[in-house]
RNA sequence: CGGAGCGUAGCGCAGCCUGGUAGCGCGCUUGGUUUGGGACCAAGAUGUCGGAGGUUCGAAUCCUCUCGCUCCGACCA
């Protein structure tokens, strides 16, 4: 491609609305441009990107058996009724009338018009196992878009759904897709964990999510550095091996705490570490019950976990007059001691002895609390936000580190809930009704890219992986006018488009600097620089824009030394 | 949804408080000089100041409404 037949529009300053680094440089190097809140048109240089992405998981799905289809984005209202997500899945699902008043909606995600097309056309256990899967632009109509292609309303998505006779084989199938999409991260040369994840209110059995590592995620994860466990801290669980309660040693004491109310705000006015304290957070469930959770002053709640625990669909924290009206007090002094509702302790909590507690009135707390002698708790769970440094639930020996990191895959076993609820069944050896046990499994795709990006950026620009990057090579012709530099780019530029490989041409009539600028921040893996100085000698510049790394190489070789390069970034994973 | 902020040339912004011919930088066009890290000189083109209504002799500026966009949003017990 020919740089001055292109359409790559660079800009010099970053967008006043881009705020994360891969939205600024896809922005800044013409990848793509916005056409309303959370919807993107991709241009010519970001489209090349997004193909190259979808090409890895097409070969990847394909190499696992998946086989690709393509279903419609406009979906019909009944199928969605049927399952009963019409009604349940919110504003998020973008509905609209045909011009003869029928209801439609664009596909979120598809396991409705999926599973209407098994149950029509599968029904035998012969014709199992099947894993199904498209690369097709999704619809959420989000709440709160962000962040470019990382959160977008309009996106490319692969879904995929897998159909089984038992759990035996849908189990099968979810560990072909997960393997799949460690080959697809590994291709792309990602930093990534697998991880796993909150299976939510579908109570599937398991769930991993796919993470990029990236300080921008927006999502905390954490791994054990000895064994293999890494869990979102959503999910991360937490044990206490033999945990005993300390015996009491002090004596309760009322203690004035005039306008403390945080536990900083009390441990530093009692000369204390705030793990020394023990907090009580009031929160409200879905059920619309008021409960008291313990937690060591240090640490904080984790409300999906607690949720799950209670087997209610969330919890918040209660409403300041809710708090006031079960603790007698303000926020800020509720504590476990003559407390009416249920409280629930942080298993952790088993372990502390002679802490402070909320007094349950303004500018009280007390000092030596203890388990059972001062307060009874209802239940003690695990309900503490995961930190780096926490033992591994799985090992004896390790510990946590944590991460940030960008979702951008996720494998989830489904078990029986479309198939029950819209009735797709085959017979099985018996001549027996069984209902299909169901996977779906997801990529985001454009997610995908800009978390590359994120992952592989500096100060100039973007540094995308070779497998990921819009061309491999950029010729950069320094001096567009001079005969014998541009015959040599136009040499060089045939040699490569003939053995294959993806280059683009510099040939506009531009400075040597801005020819650099654009250069550095569209980073192209390898730019080959072609100036009159250097040819006089009869060397190029061969430059990796990654590390920066730059040799002088002459005219005849480059090609090859080129083609090396190039396959070996683009297998030095597989 | 709640809160905050912003809509002025393709991009980044000033002007608004205190109403009086709409500006700056980059980019773009033409000519010239330049040419290894976002050049210089000269001459240009480009705006229904997000939209509607109101106040006023006069509105980018003041008022009301509206639309769009961006950010933040519950560990505070």
């Amino acid at each position: 491609m020919r740089y001055s037949q292109y359409l790559l529009p660079t800009l010099k300053e970053t967008p006043a609305d881009a705020e994360v680094i891969s939205h600024q440089l896809m922005m800044r190097a013409g990848m793509i441009r916005k056409a309303a809140a959370g919807i993107y048109s991709y241009m010519p240089f970001g489209l090349r990107s997004i193909r190259k992405m979808e090409q890895i998981i097409r070969e990847e799905m394909n190499k696992a058996g998946a086989i690709e289809c393509l279903m419609p984005m406009a979906n019909p209202a009944e199928l969605w009724q049927e399952s009963g997500r019409w009604e349940k899945y919110g504003k998020e699902l973008l509905r609209f009338k045909d011009r003869k008043e029928t209801d439609f909606c664009m596909g979120p995600t598809h396991e409705e018009v999926i599973t209407d097309i098994i149950r029509n056309t599968v029904n035998s256990y012969r014709q199992l196992p099947l894993n199904l899967y498209q690369i097709q632009t999704k619809f959420r109509d989000e709440i709160r878009p962000r962040f470019g292609l990382m959160r977008g309303r309009e996106f490319i998505m692969k879904d995929a759904y897998s159909f089984d006779l038992d759990d035996e084989g849908a189990d099968k199938s979810y560990s072909k897709m997960y393997q799949a999409y460690r080959n697809i991260f590994n291709r792309c040369g990602l930093k990534f964990r697998s991880v796993e994840a909150d299976s939510g209110a579908i109570g599937g059995s398991f769930s991993h999510e796919f993470m990029v590592l990236a300080e921008s995620g927006e999502d905390g994860i954490v791994s054990c550095d000895a064994c293999e466990y890494a869990a979102n801290v959503e999910k991360a669980e937490l044990v206490y091996r033999d945990l005993e309660t300390p015996a009491a040693t002090a004596v309760l004491q009322r203690v004035d705490t005039p306008g403390q109310k945080t536990i900083e705000d009390v441990a530093a006015f009692l000369q204390m570490d705030p793990n020394q304290l023990v907090k009580t957070l009031i929160v409200q469930t879905s059920e619309d019950k008021v409960l008291a959770v313990l937690l060591r002053g240090d640490r904080e709640l984790n409300e999906i976990k607690l949720a799950n625990k209670l087997g209610v669909d969330w919890v918040l924290m209660a409403e300041d007059d809710v708090v006031k009206r079960t603790t007698g007090a303000p926020t800020g002094f509720a504590g476990p001691i003559g407390l009416k509702i249920p409280v629930i302790a942080d298993a952790e909590v088993r372990g502390l002895a002679d802490f402070v507690v909320g007094g349950n009135a303004v500018d009280v707390h007390y000092t030596g609390a203890n388990l059972n002698r001062d307060f009874a708790v209802s239940q003690f769970a695990d309900v503490r936000q995961a930190v780096a440094g926490d033992p591994c639930p799985r090992c004896d020996c390790g510990k946590f580190e944590s991460w940030r990191g960008i979702e951008v895959g996720h494998v989830f076993k489904l078990g029986t809930k479309y198939s029950d609820a819209m009735n797709a069944t085959v017979l099985d050896d018996q001549g027996k009704t069984k209902p299909l046990v169901m996977g779906c499994y997801g990529i985001g795709v454009g997610r995908t890219v800009a978390a590359a990006i994120e992952q592989n950026h500096d100060e100039y620009g973007m540094m995308l992986p070779m497998p990921l990057a819009p061309f491999q090579v950029l010729i950069s012709v320094l001096n567009p006018k001079d005969d014998q530099v541009r015959e040599a780019s136009e040499q060089l530029y045939q040699q490569l488009l003939d053995m294959g490989i993806e280059v683009l041409l510099d040939d506009r009539d531009e400075r040597p600097g801005i020819k650099f600028k654009d250069a550095d921040l569209i980073g192209i893996p390898l730019r080959v620089t072609v100036g009159a100085r250097n040819l006089k000698e009869g060397n190029l510049e061969l430059k990796e824009r990654a590390s920066g790394e730059q040799v002088l190489v002459p005219f005849d070789q480059l090609a090859k030394r080129v083609q090396q390069m190039v396959d070996e970034a683009l297998f030095v994973s597989l």
